[in-house]
DNA sequence: CAGAATCCTATACGATACTG
DNA sequence: CAGTATCGTATAGGATTCTG
């Protein structure tokens, strides 16, 4: 009797795993829904951009916590870091084929959020 | 020339618009990824907890950060608090019709994070 | 049981200045 | 240009206590 192939509630296919306090995912979430992480990586959704094009389109981002937030993203495997060695430096961000993984499950949320956001901050 | 009904980068879709300072999608992004937000909001995936249930589900979360957690979320219009007037006191939470579209789209994206997490932390 | 109130601390975050 | 280093503060967040 195999089972239906019924999208099941998550506690159900986790039982207590996900919600576990030292679970790896807690991780890797509080990397992605960090303060700027869901726009760094919307930003950079089918396009490249250099260090000061990020900073201007993502307003509001302070130099450290951009470079923070690029680290992260880079050491987790999402972000692609391209430093051309000329003068003045040259550096290109763009996603790794996982990073386009997860901002294709990011931008339906966020494109979402988007267009609810008015009507519930009024 | 009709358009094709090619899925435009988001960048072309909101020149300049989502990556305002002060647009107000920040302020429900920041709602939903709040440290404890996806947590609390994935957890009520699918059922109806009450407070202690809830509690000892997101393990981790202390008694004050869920208040305001939940206090928000429900302010946001995502979570339904349903409070019977017994003693002892007896609430419920669970996810408002808006707070179960917005699931949706979280829970494809957590389930890839909880897949992906122990590669990338490991 | 379901919180509110209080207190306290870590650290996330920003502003500024500096550098290869 | 693309950052790093330093400093200072706000506030997010936790532990504890209290209460209807």
């Amino acid at each position: 009797m195999a089972a239906r192939n019924k999208v099941l509630p998550l506690a159900d296919l986790f039982p207590n795993g996900v919600f576990e306090a030292n679970c790896p995912s807690r991780v890797v979430l509080d990397h992605v829904t960090s303060k700027w992480g869901v726009l760094v990586l919307v930003a950079l959704d089918g396009r490249t951009l250099r260090w000061s094009e990020l900073r201007r389109t993502v307003e509001g981002v302070s130099e450290k916590m951009l470079a923070q937030t690029l680290r992260t993203l880079e050491a987790d495997g999402f972000v692609l870091r391209d430093a051309h060695p000329v003068i003045p430096p040259h550096v290109e961000y763009s996603l790794t084929p996982t990073g386009r993984e997860l901002v294709d499950l990011l931008l339906p949320l966020f494109r979402w959020i988007v267009e609810q956001a008015p009507s519930i901050i009024g």
